[in-house]
DNA sequence: AAATATATATAGGACTCCTATTTATGCAAG
DNA sequence: CTTGCATAAATAGGAGTCCTATATATATTT
């Protein structure tokens, strides 16, 4: 469309779309954490900790926020204060330490999960089924193809899983299987963040992906 | 699919789905902006203004940054005071300020235009056009979602144009029409910040979005 | 003219976020 | 086994985001 009088591809203009609806989203999580006395980032670190029994290292926190080592240990201090995160010592590497919920962070968390709809998945709730689905597909490509290329940490997806056989049954609603729980799901229920998550070796990981790809 | 362990809905693991891709764009923001000795803030008021000759009241940033008003006169302070921006006196009205750009300001928006592609935009290259088509139509939806419901400021989308016509035109690859350049296009090149963008009276844009819905 | 509403600015404080550097381990090679 | 490089986290220092509450100046309404 050279005619148009604005330059930019598809691909600019999805992510300003992307861009608008994060910004919704970052204001819904600054409420959602005020409720608890938190702000995103503190409430962001406890989500990321949830159902992580053994926790994580100040590094994994740092990648998987996106932000420097130091900003991670600010934060993680600042939720130390609150009593919401202990660190442990990882006994295998004594540099290291471990990240996890006390009982108090996890009651915290329990409290906010489960209310609030937020305008973000209102407006995911005016699309029909079916864009529903192929937004979620879409999502997890992306997220996909940004962990092989080392910009993202790997996401607990089903995609990446070693449980996941995708296309293993024939019907078109549910043919997706997952080995953890022996049974078949579909598109739509396509796992963003499991917490049954164990990481496929990088050929399972590819062969995975080609089924699932051609669908 | 209660039978899998984790609760949640379609819409629940999209906004996990969106949550992580904003995360990386977020990161890319901060790389952006630092190559200009900026912050993805004083960025994204930068660009913000950009095509805007009148300017925008410090209200207005903060809705469209989605933070508080004092919190946009910080940044806005930033700004002024590396020179980029400068504050007129609204001439309606006396309370009032309008932010525009100074040249200083334009020239680090160009230089920095047009470079750098990004890891997101990568990834949203990934998909296949007809996905992207969709994703677009998809975010364009959930944007006017949230217009209609006040929980963004009114975008320079396309759809709240008083100057698109959609489906004029029988030609299924460029359907609709824009009257500013009176031109066709298609659902890829669909705006979601046009700089011609004039808002439509809620009866026509009502109007149009009825026959955008049904397509 | 008084009361109310609106647009910014100010004050005060917690915290995010960065880069550069230090400290304590870990690991590998001579 | 010790010298030396790599890695995990903490510290130091500093700019700036972001909030709530409040003050100030102007509009607007009654």
């Amino acid at each position: 469309m050279e005619t148009m009088k604005e330059p930019g591809s598809v691909n600019h203009r999805i992510r300003e779309g992307l861009s608008r609806i994060a910004t919704v989203m970052r204001n819904e999580d600054w409420n959602r954490a005020k409720a608890s006395g938190l702000n995103p980032t503190q409430l962001s670190i406890l989500e990321l900790l949830e159902g992580r029994g053994d926790g994580l290292t100040v590094k994994e926190i740092a990648a998987n926020l996106g932000v420097s080592q130091p900003t991670a240990t600010d934060s993680i201090a600042a939720l130390e204060r609150k009593e919401l995160v202990t660190k442990n010592s990882d006994g295998a590497d004594r540099r290291a330490v471990k990240v996890v919920m006390t009982p108090k962070g996890r009651s915290i968390l329990a409290a906010k999960t489960g209310s609030s709809v937020g305008a973000a998945q209102d407006a995911v709730g005016a699309l029909a089924n079916a864009e529903q689905e192929e937004l979620l597909v879409s999502l997890v490509k992306m997220i996909r193809h940004l962990q092989e290329r080392d910009a993202i940490p790997i996401q607990r997806m089903c995609v990446s899983c070693r449980y996941f056989t995708p296309y293993a049954h024939s019907d078109a609603v549910r043919p997706h299987h997952c080995q953890f729980v022996d049974a078949a799901f579909g598109q739509r229920d396509l796992r963003i963040d499991c917490r049954e998550h164990e990481t496929a070796d990088p050929t399972l990981r590819a062969a995975t992906w080609n089924l699932f790809e051609k669908g």
